[in-house]
DNA sequence: TAAATTAGCTTACAGCTGTACGCTTAACGC
DNA sequence: GCGTTAAGCGTACAGCTGTAAGCTAATTTA
């Protein structure tokens, strides 16, 4: 790669980074305005535009930025479960341990997923199906779900573990404890109720 | 009431109508400005002050109706219940009715849920736990829940119903009814799993 | 080596924002 | 009836925004 390519991606990080950094409780990325990006990463106003049309274009790097955090933590997660012990348990205190050194990546997936801009949600959406599709997979594979079932279980799962992420987002480690324990509960629920349905519903 | 008493009451609907108004699936109430809403309020942006301190105080006091627009909606559904059927069915359906002719109601309570100001967060919070612990409480004395398990369901019920919302409100009606057979179907899950974990705890 | 390309800069502008200040005018309390 | 109160208005201003236009200087290409 040439001197000029290479400046140019050192820049166009310099970019993501300082939107990355700006987010916080307080702050959402749509709250963030291209020159406040553009001071915190040292470049004119107008030199955004060498990397980005806008800041929309910005946003949705990151959203895939983050989708990629994500499915890295999936893998590390299933790793750990092959080991043996509760799934289940293994999963959430994974998640719970990435949602901790990451937290602006999950800032902006939680936020826009129910943001304003379609393009932001959708983006959003397509990088909590690639959860959901993997999760029912494995359960029906594991256990011999049906499909739709399976399905079903698998939205719910992953509709608790954000919800929880996003709770998590705001707590100290100790209050973080008691969330996870109740979120272990809640899918416990759910995986007993499924095989309580399966059951019935195949009818031995 | 006098009748300047009466003007001003008016003129503060007007503004809080205007703020509902704007709402849509691409404005949030955050993305809105105090001008705007006086503009469409059809009074100059100085005269907003006369009825609110600032853009927060007029999202709060939306927030607290929508919040009670909710509770209302409970007691409809609870009544309707109570004639007999499916409690999760019924609920469901009424929930989806109601989502269906507020939407605005809905929107800033679940885009400020996950927001960027502390109030308002606590303020949804609050309105949301309403939800939660009636919920727990008609549990724990129908199905003779132990407190801990009933909160937790209850919890993860409703968790499932706002997100459950959230997708419907950018739905079409036959994609919602689809939506709202998922949603039973996983809540059925977590009731049958709570079940059966109550009977594994408590041994018998 | 000369010409072309391009990342980043400076300057500039129109449009929006929140809000301070002071006025008008109609309802209120006595 | 008369002084007081207050809702609503117009004007004004500083500060922010996105982005257009054109320049500079260094890299790349031919």
């Amino acid at each position: 790669m040439g001197v000029r390519a290479q400046q140019k991606e050192k820049t166009r990080r310099a970019l993501v980074d300082a939107a990355f950094n700006q987010l916080s409780a307080e702050r959402s990325f749509s709250s963030l305005s291209l020159r406040e990006v553009a001071r915190e990463a040292n470049i004119a106003p107008t030199s955004f535009y060498r990397h980005f049309k806008d800041m929309n274009e910005l946003g949705l790097t990151m959203v895939d930025e983050g989708g990629l955090a994500l499915r890295q933590m999936m893998r590390k997660g299933r790793q750990r479960a092959e080991a043996g012990g509760s799934v289940i348990r293994i999963s959430v205190d994974t998640f719970m341990e990435v949602l901790d050194s990451n937290p602006n990546v999950f800032r902006i997936l939680l936020h826009e997923r129910s943001g304003t801009s379609a393009p932001f949600r959708a983006a959003v959406a397509r990088e909590i199906e690639h959860f959901i599709s993997e999760l029912a997979h494995y359960t029906e594979e594991k256990a011999h779900r049906n499909p739709e079932l399976a399905r079903a279980q698998a939205e719910a799962m992953v509709t608790l573990v954000f919800n929880a992420g996003a709770a998590a987002l705001d707590m100290k480690k100790s209050e973080r404890k008691v969330l996870a324990d109740q979120l272990v509960m809640q899918l416990r629920m759910v995986a007993k109720g499924a095989e309580v349905l399966h059951q019935k519903v195949d009818n031995r």
